[in-house]
DNA sequence: CATCCTAAGTGTTGAAAATACACTTTAATT
DNA sequence: AATTAAAGTGTATTTTCAACACTTAGGATG
């Protein structure tokens, strides 16, 4: 036997979505006349594609990604690689495979990329060019296809230690923010609490948070000091 | 076109050995007749392959490590995958692939693990089942094969982050050892220095570094106590 | 047997960082 | 004018981190 003769290769995109609301991700329907049964119900999945054969991985995950958001250069990292030999052959996944799939019996290993949209400004309207696809809050999400739980608790976890680790918050909210909303961010994702004068000690000490000559307004209590971030600030160490 | 006909997937290990005399890759040197000769000289590369069919990610990389050391359960993490199309395509690496694949213009998209051994206790003797394998001074890797370089530099930095974060000296060190071997470890993976007494004051904070009964013999200066790790105590958190 | 050599081993002090905690302020709404 | 709701602000305590130098044990040497 030829090693890996037809083995296919894919991208997994877990697109975490933030506003006031909570932390969602983008996840996609299989078609009504597609679905697996084995839940009476129609099953989400992760968007992902077969990477084409002259294409790099993160080139591919951004496809994946402008073809359902219509937005390009969003924030995008690798995580992990998926490659059991029967990630995608579970009884439940059968069905939608055969009726997609040229090849549904192929191997297929994929690259997980998790991506960081604020929803605050535009929301990325995923629904107006292909049905079926809708953010999802994060704690709310049911059994997905394949092995797209672990990949999106992967994600999740990637997702915290980049945020205790690289400035990346600022992917999350809109331009102008509030540092209540800063706060809100990282107790979502983190999914703890933290004191708030001690949170805005923090905050004072990063040269990239900066305050602007603004304030919050129709809010019917006293408004909050408005902030933005200064990429040049934004030390990528 | 299909996408991704043809498109192969191979694992690339970093194996890492520690000894005193400091942290060491093992790598493989392409044959004579089929190096390279770019530089003038052989090329040498990590070792990896192309993964089976039917096998997992992990187990293709254990299934590497052990052709070549002939050690198995070696500690081993996933890091990253390496995508870009032109990867494999460099002038310097054709004359090789061409020699010994039966395709050598596939595209090839590979994972990398790094796995961790002591070189103290035994010292798994690769080259004395194939020849042309050796260990190499991090500090002293020349220009190796493909992208090797910065798949090597990836597992560096995930090795001293996975250090910092979990406990896994362990893997590094004899059965039995002395705090300075573990302060020359963190040391040299960490390429930084530390206190001795502020080292040894959060070492005896760690309850899975337990002292023996037992002293170091045979140096000509006061013999240091014995340690050893135990297993029951590791939080894997 | 005395001396030397080498690395092992050991505590304290000051600085910095993390934590805990409660009242006042501002604008909009009634 | 009173109410509502979140914004904004400072201090004291505890914990962690960082800096620093001498004594000890055993082997080797003469």
């Amino acid at each position: 036997m030829q090693p890996n003769e037809s083995l296919h290769l894919s991208v997994d995109c877990v697109l975490f979505g933030y506003d006031d609301d909570g932390l969602k991700v983008l996840l996609i329907n299989q078609k009504e006349d597609t679905y697996a049964h084995a839940q009476g119900r129609p099953m989400s999945q992760l968007p992902g594609d077969l990477i084409l054969i002259d294409e790099g991985l993160e080139a591919a995950a951004e496809r994946v990604l402008f073809e359902l958001t219509q937005v390009n250069g969003v924030y995008l990292k690798q995580f992990h690689a998926y490659g059991d030999p029967d990630r995608v052959k579970d009884h439940k996944d059968r069905t939608w495979l055969r009726s997609v799939r040229t090849l549904p019996d192929q191997r297929v290993i994929t690259v997980g990329y998790f991506g960081l949209v604020s929803l605050h400004d535009h929301s990325p309207q995923p629904a107006s060019f292909a049905g079926g696809v809708s953010w999802v809050d994060v704690n709310e999400v049911g059994p997905l296809a394949f092995d797209h739980n672990s990949i999106l608790n992967g994600a999740i976890e990637a997702l915290q230690t980049q945020l205790e680790t690289h400035h990346i918050s600022f992917e999350l909210l809109p331009k102008k923010f509030t540092l209540s909303q800063l706060q809100d961010l990282y107790e979502t994702v983190l999914d703890k609490k933290f004191d708030k004068r001690n949170f805005r000690k923090n905050i004072k000490k990063m040269s990239h948070v900066v305050p602007l000559d603004e304030k919050q307004q129709g809010v019917m209590h006293k408004p909050a000091q408005l902030f933005s971030f200064n990429p040049d600030q934004i030390e990528n160490a």
